[in-house]
DNA sequence: GTCTATACCGCGATAGAC
DNA sequence: GTCTATCGCGGTATAGAC
């Protein structure tokens, strides 16, 4: 038998403070996480988790930039197919809805900080998506003056859809209480998926 | 000259507690607002703010009270019109934004608690809202089975509507950004309120 | 009804031993 | 890399004077 070495499926203590920490910001927000909290759920006290991390800040803009690279490579991907007019709204769309189903932590961070207009970070956070704003309000435009698109406003329409796209896994706990189910189990999620695609499309596509 | 009697348009202390309270809330949240904060605002001391209510929690569950009864009363009065179709699903539509375009502040406390699953509440918010929401998916239901509404899930048809009609309000600080202007400018609100109600329209009606 | 003073707790952060 | 110990701050809440 050979020496023990760190399994591979054992992460670093730095990565399983990093899932904590997006787990405890999720579910309780920026204030109402305190650093013994995510030290707890590792197992570990606060200061050996301050040896990881210089800051309580400095950790969250850690766990934030990960959303953000994942999401933003999702959605990069979508957006750069080579689909058309519907086909390319919904795989835009899939992309978000599938990230969201697979981490809704994610979302609620997401969520959390544009409700506190990014107080929290030190980037930008419409900046960075600002971007994508504008080519999606572009596409949206071009393909209802083709007549692709029945008429909206680009711009708000999108506004509409990240709405749309975000709530269900955002407002989960409130969600769970409407429904009278788990409103994120596999069934759940996967209805409310083919659901907003459905009503997008019959909302745009004549 | 007469005696000083408190002028008519001078909010009782209690009452200016209670809209300091709703702003610094709706901003920073539950826990990212402290007494100190709040009682500045008024102008007074944090204990004697505590003579008028006895912790924080009791505030905050007053705040939320308010807020509460005059969303409900809204949808009372937009529920039980004898409008029929497409117009009633419009009545109830502008009660929660016109309501929403009054007080945005309320929209973003009702995220927040939406988000965080009640926890700083003694009621059960969707249990609150439960019967409004059941009953509109049964109206739903009915209008799609006499053919008058495209069909969709009416249950997850709500939830999507509710995120459509909350986001634009509650994540302004992100929307200002997004857009690059001011979202709650009575012109922004205005072009979103006619959008939203267009769209849904564009999705419903057929 | 508002004030001062204070008790008590938990927070983020630092220093230094092992 | 993790620990104990400690600091300073700000939090909620209470007691009592005016």
């Amino acid at each position: 038998m050979t020496y023990d070495a760190p399994t591979a499926n054992q992460r670093s203590t730095r990565d399983q403070i990093l899932d904590e920490a997006l787990l405890c910001f999720a579910q309780k927000g920026y204030d109402g996480t305190s650093l013994n909290d995510i030290a707890a759920g590792v197992g570990i006290r606060r200061p050996s988790l301050l040896h990881h991390f210089p800051s309580k800040e400095a950790l969250y803009g850690d766990v934030f930039e990960r959303l953000l690279s994942e999401w933003l490579e999702r959605l990069d991907i979508a957006v750069n197919s080579s689909a058309q007019g519907w086909d390319k709204a919904e795989l835009v769309l899939r992309a978000c809805l599938d990230l969201f189903a697979d981490t809704p932590d994610y979302v609620r961070i997401m969520r959390r900080e544009a409700l506190d207009g990014g107080v929290h970070l030190g980037i930008d956070l419409s900046g960075v998506l600002r971007p994508f704003f504008d080519r999606a309000a572009e596409y949206l435009q071009g393909e209802m003056n083709k007549g692709v698109f029945a008429t909206h406003d680009a711009r708000h329409l999108l506004i509409t859809g990240y709405g749309a796209v975000l709530t269900y896994f955002s407002d989960s706990p409130f969600v769970n209480g409407l429904l009278d189910d788990e409103a994120l189990t596999p069934e759940n999620i996967r209805a409310h998926t083919e659901h907003v695609i459905a009503f997008f499309r019959s909302a745009l596509v004549r």
